[in-house]
DNA sequence: TTGCGAAGTCGAAACGTTTCGTATACAGCA
DNA sequence: TGCTGTATACGAAACGTTTCGACTTCGCAA
């Protein structure tokens, strides 16, 4: 492979004066500069990110870490932020958690490895213990996604998840429904609990009472939620509707009733948090409260280069994003009993 | 950030000895090795990734190039891939091309930037200019998924793509169908033409004719997908049912059949090829060709990962995998006319 | 004419590793 | 006792860059 010595003595002049050319850091005369281009063209040289990295102490690299890229959500946001960073002249190298702590830990550790300049997180957990260990972990510019993270002093980006379940819950209390299921997500989470909170609140103010058992356990993926909303369609007095906090629980509602023979609305209606392409030509087609996702991922990553750039100070500052209710054909008005 | 020369320092031993003791490169007493791995704890030490990269002239780094990371299909191969590195001890990382050579090429440069160890990749075209622009752009072991391209001694990891349409079409032709609109791809693919001609082939052996009006217009995107299955209904004799190349276009498929009014199979049966999550939850439930998916990206990795250690060559064998029909709601049996 | 600053170029050091040849210590053997 | 071999440890070079101080050259003002 050719090296930037090959380049230089290609074009007859001096590395340094090569490097300065490539990289328009110190005047360079416009024939020397079309005299290195043309060996570098001729010699197909890319200079080594290694050595650039090492002599110049920074990368052109920015980790994201996300739940798990299988998920449409996820790889939306990984789709933007490549598109951002490759614009950029950055290169963005995306993970997936599943949700998994250590494994969380092992990635921030690659990533640290090949020294990335910024990070953009959908953290696992969002509790202190989980903040100082980032904290430990991580010496480069972060962006939390998604969600809040304790004793972190970083930018946040994310929803305003109370919002969220608010409006959902409200949608199916406004068509008569009583007796509303939801499908929780992780205790430990942050936007799980502000998104149960949001489903509470709604009851609050509506003067309704909870029922302990239409608190559905879920975890973010599809097994789970099967089995819980299985398990609460056979309860004695079983719901009539659902929020479901996020969209693999909510398909994974959907199989529940598949199983059991039921269908939304008619038996059950569900609205779900987050749309995504497929929502629309699900059977039935989905209520969603719809994330504006694509701009949230843009404004982590611009928070993301100003900080690279020193453009902008580390704070702990939240960038709120509000939902919006999108009504399809999983709801429906609960007819009297 | 601490250096090896700190560890080196903080344990009392030489640099290089720091270094065989974390490698197990050379011996090293059992006593320094716990000195040596005390100090990188305390340190919190990270080797840097761009020096070891440059000085021994191998990175792990392993690029994976598909054509849209928020296809899921395409994201299930990166998850898998990402698992395996990570267990191997490398790192992926996933970009998407959008079926652009150009953006293709310019990720191509950035991976060699880094240095990536290896390539995996969906490439964007299969005609020798194409391949003749990968050779002269790569310079690392490279696994070919899912298409093979012309004039490339790369290993190739793909589906029997002829075979795939050819038992989706003839399932749909066993149903009575007679005539059978495609929803065809790029036509520079040699995936799409091996499945366009898997559904000759079975039009051949009925003794069908085809009828050139049937053959619609895809990209492997959803909205020509949709404008050409909408254009083909408004057909004076529309198709009666419908084979669809890759997810995203039956997906389109879909749409323009809901846009028209109009519902699957009852006005059009419809096959695509890949399965995928949501599938069984759409309206109606897709009939697809299952593509072993995960198997083959499963070898797609070991191959590549074999290669890098030397434990295999470089050729042009081609792994082939096999499709498997499963029927659900979205087709049936043509009624008489 | 001299002096001075700017433009352009160069050489060498440094970044953090790995690697390889060499040094040391000690045990075993003659 | 002296020699050889083995097990460890060390020192220094090298990987490909960027960066910085130093050196020319040249134009221009004094």
């Amino acid at each position: 492979m050719a090296t930037i010595r090959d380049v230089a003595r290609h074009a007859g002049v001096a590395i340094s004066t090569a490097s300065a050319a490539l990289n328009r850091s110190a005047p360079v005369s416009a024939d020397v500069i079309a005299k290195v281009e043309a060996a570098v063209r001729e010699l197909g040289y890319v200079p080594h990110g290694g050595a650039q990295s090492l002599r110049s102490g920074q990368s052109r690299l920015i980790g994201l870490i996300v739940p798990s890229i299988t998920n449409p959500h996820f790889a939306a946001v990984a789709r933007i932020i490549e598109n951002v960073c490759l614009n950029a002249g950055y290169l963005s190298m995306v993970f997936s958690t599943g949700q998994d702590s250590e494994r969380e830990n092992h990635i921030l550790r690659m990533l640290r490895q090949q020294r990335v300049a910024g990070l953009i997180i959908i953290p696992t957990r969002s509790d202190l213990e989980h903040g100082q260990r980032l904290k430990r972990e991580i010496h480069v510019p972060t962006v939390l996604l998604d969600m809040f993270v304790e004793g972190l002093a970083y930018n946040v980006v994310k929803l305003d998840n109370i919002a969220a379940t608010r409006i959902a819950t409200q949608h199916l209390i406004d068509l008569g429904h009583r007796r509303i299921a939801v499908l929780t997500g992780i205790a430990e989470l942050a936007t799980s609990k502000d998104r149960l909170a949001g489903y509470l609140e709604a009851h609050r103010d509506a003067e309704l009472a909870v029922d302990p058992d239409l608190l559905l356990k879920g975890d973010y993926d599809q097994s789970l939620a099967t089995r819980s909303v299985s398990a609460a369609m056979r309860l004695a007095d079983p719901p009539t509707a659902l929020l479901s906090i996020s969209n693999m629980m909510t398909l994974g509602a959907l199989h529940a009733l598949h199983d059991l023979g039921l269908a939304a609305p008619a038996d059950l209606s569900i609205v779900g948090i987050d749309d995504f392409d497929f929502a629309e030509l699900l059977a039935p087609p989905l209520t969603v409260v719809r994330v504006p996702l694509a701009s949230m991922a843009e404004r982590a990553i611009d928070i993301m280069l100003d900080l690279i750039a020193g453009r902008r100070r580390a704070n702990s500052e939240t960038d709120l994003f509000f939902p919006e209710l999108v009504i399809r054909g999983s709801t429906r008005r609960l007819p009297r009993a």
